[in-house]
DNA sequence: CGCTGGCACTCTCGGCCTTCGACTGCTTAT
DNA sequence: ATAAGCAGTCGAAGGCCGAGAGTGCCAGCG
């Protein structure tokens, strides 16, 4: 639907006003190595494309800078993920070469690392506990009322999840509880064990211990809402992007509410590597911004997604590239754990 | 060595400039209610007032701003903390009302509150855990080679460490070495465990099971170095006082690294609640800052500290209240548990 | 002696104008 | 279709000016 000719000129304008921030004109255009036409068949063409929604001046007399359109036909026609450049492939290499261990840890410098690849902010969202099957479940006293029921996680992940008892309870009673809760939840998922019945209570069970039991469910049940671990990072690098305070702190603002964190979640299910630009996120506040996006695959399972968020001009090319790379080789890498 | 009156205009100007962030002028000192003399006077106080460092001016002609020796003066003078307005006691009364359990999420939550009271942003460092005794350790297989060690500390916090091992080993040995390490380590503190020498371990043990708490051992070690909690909110609030985006992103990077932590924690020990002025807070990036932190106290022990970071040009008096009210009740809080 | 009113002076800020330059759109020639 | 030329538009930058806010100093007054 975009001729040759037009669809150079777009991605030339795109190109170079991601690079300097200033509307584009037909001159620079046309001196670009890629277009071989004067600059009047440019401005003719640039007509067209700002009719056909492709781009906007500021003012007349001014150049043209993309509107969402024009990004989202640039990020098109991009295909895939490039390749990286030869330090970012040495740095992310040598990343996962050092880190090991700790997923936490792991999740927190990855976040880390691509914000220092992409100079945006990165978004790292941790495994979906529900897929993750309960490896081992503790029930520690804390105070005779107070029990922390801790679980262990195939992924390696901890739940913990404070309960607090009407009447003080032995030690022991709660031990018959751990006892009781492993044979129920080990092997399950987490989700599952909302599911389970708190009527299954085989009888001959103490009444003491079968109260310790569905407090503890409960309190699994109730702790197992948003628990998503987010990992932030590079926010003082994207910050540079932009220009007015006000901006930077309806940004901030969004990423504290970890709002970003849905659209994530939401985009990664279908498409994987996937770009919303400026209203694409479907927030008013990142109107100037895009997201890049990539799942992370674990054991064969889609586990969590990384992503980076930036100014709407950003460099996608090398956003794609870094996003890619890096959830790949952090999927591999838990995998092998 | 300042007389009533120099006290009295230098207080007026700090004030008038933390209101309206405008060099202050000898008018409107002299109109203010405390000031009864006329403007020549003040101009004349001011003109000592600049030459002894505790004021500025931007050029000649200009009103003047207090330096960081001002601000200083200003703190000092305001004496403690004074009462925090009605809507926000009562906020900080629902608040500590309404939330109990999960420590985690009650301090990131406190660190929203004490930002959603001040408007700056809000830093809560959790408990230390080097005073916490250990409750329960577990050893968790989680392939054959792959042990995840989870610590139950008394403040009911979580440690967990993952342990590598060279050789497959079966999960009845990390079971022994489970109960051994449970002997050697409930009712410790997290730092004793340090000192524990790996010599120590009775023969008769199977040396499978030696290899294993010592390598259990060697993780929690190595594992204890500065993993404490930090919660930080209220960022965006924050970057709303600043007016240059190169600032902001400076700060936030501060923020990121966590630099804050040190010099919160260092400052907590000796003095109590504290202010730091400018560049008194030992970071030439955070010139243009203040931080106030108090410690909050547990069960009769220094646990943790809380702060905000604002301009210099921040409402101290209401940060002040705000900062000791609230490390207060969440020490009472944290204390019933 | 300390305070005040007055006065001359300084310096920024905002508005206004002008110029400059970077564009565009259109028209015409190839 | 493409290119070249031309007239027109509009913002950015610079210069100028007046207004306003403030200062410092001096002389007078209680």
């Amino acid at each position: 639907m975009l001729d040759e000719r037009k669809a150079t000129i777009l991605r030339a304008v795109v190109t170079e006003y991601i690079e300097t921030a200033q509307p584009v004109g037909s001159g620079h255009v046309a001196s670009s190595a890629e277009v071989n036409v004067s600059s009047a068949t440019v401005r003719n063409d640039m007509a067209t494309l700002e009719a056909e929604g492709y781009l906007a001046q500021p003012h007349t007399s001014a150049g043209r800078i993309p509107t969402e359109k024009g990004y989202r036909f640039f990020v098109d026609q991009l295909g895939g993920p490039g390749k990286l450049g030869a330090t970012e492939t040495q740095q992310v290499r040598s990343f996962f070469n050092r880190t090991h261990g700790e997923m936490e840890q792991m999740l927190s410098d990855t976040s880390r690392l691509l914000s220092s690849l992409t100079h945006y902010a990165a978004v790292v969202v941790g495994p979906q506990h529900e897929v993750a099957t309960i490896k081992s479940v503790q029930l520690v006293a804390l105070s005779p009322r107070m029990v922390l029921a801790v679980l262990v996680l195939s992924s390696g992940a901890i739940e913990k999840s404070s309960i607090e008892l009407a009447d003080d309870t032995d030690d022991l009673i709660v031990y018959g509880a751990a006892v009781r809760l492993s044979s129920m939840v080990i092997g399950q998922t987490l989700a599952s064990v909302g599911a389970i019945d708190s009527g299954s209570l085989i009888l001959g069970e103490s009444a003491e211990v079968a109260v310790v039991v569905n407090a503890a469910l409960a309190s699994l049940r109730s702790e197992h809402r948003h628990d998503d671990q987010v990992f932030i990072g590079g926010t003082s690098d994207m910050v540079s992007s932009f220009d007015a305070v006000r901006t930077v702190s309806e940004i901030l603002r969004i990423l504290e509410q970890q709002l970003v964190v849905v659209s994530l979640l939401e985009d990664v299910l279908d498409r994987g590597l996937s770009v919303a630009i400026g209203r694409e996120t479907g927030n008013e506040a990142l109107a100037d911004c895009s997201i890049v996006v990539a799942p992370y695959v674990v054991d064969g399972e889609t586990a969590g997604s990384i992503g980076v968020l930036g100014p709407t001009r950003m460099h996608y090319d090398q956003a794609l590239s870094a996003v890619a790379v890096v959830a790949n080789r952090l999927g591999r890498s838990l995998s092998e754990g």
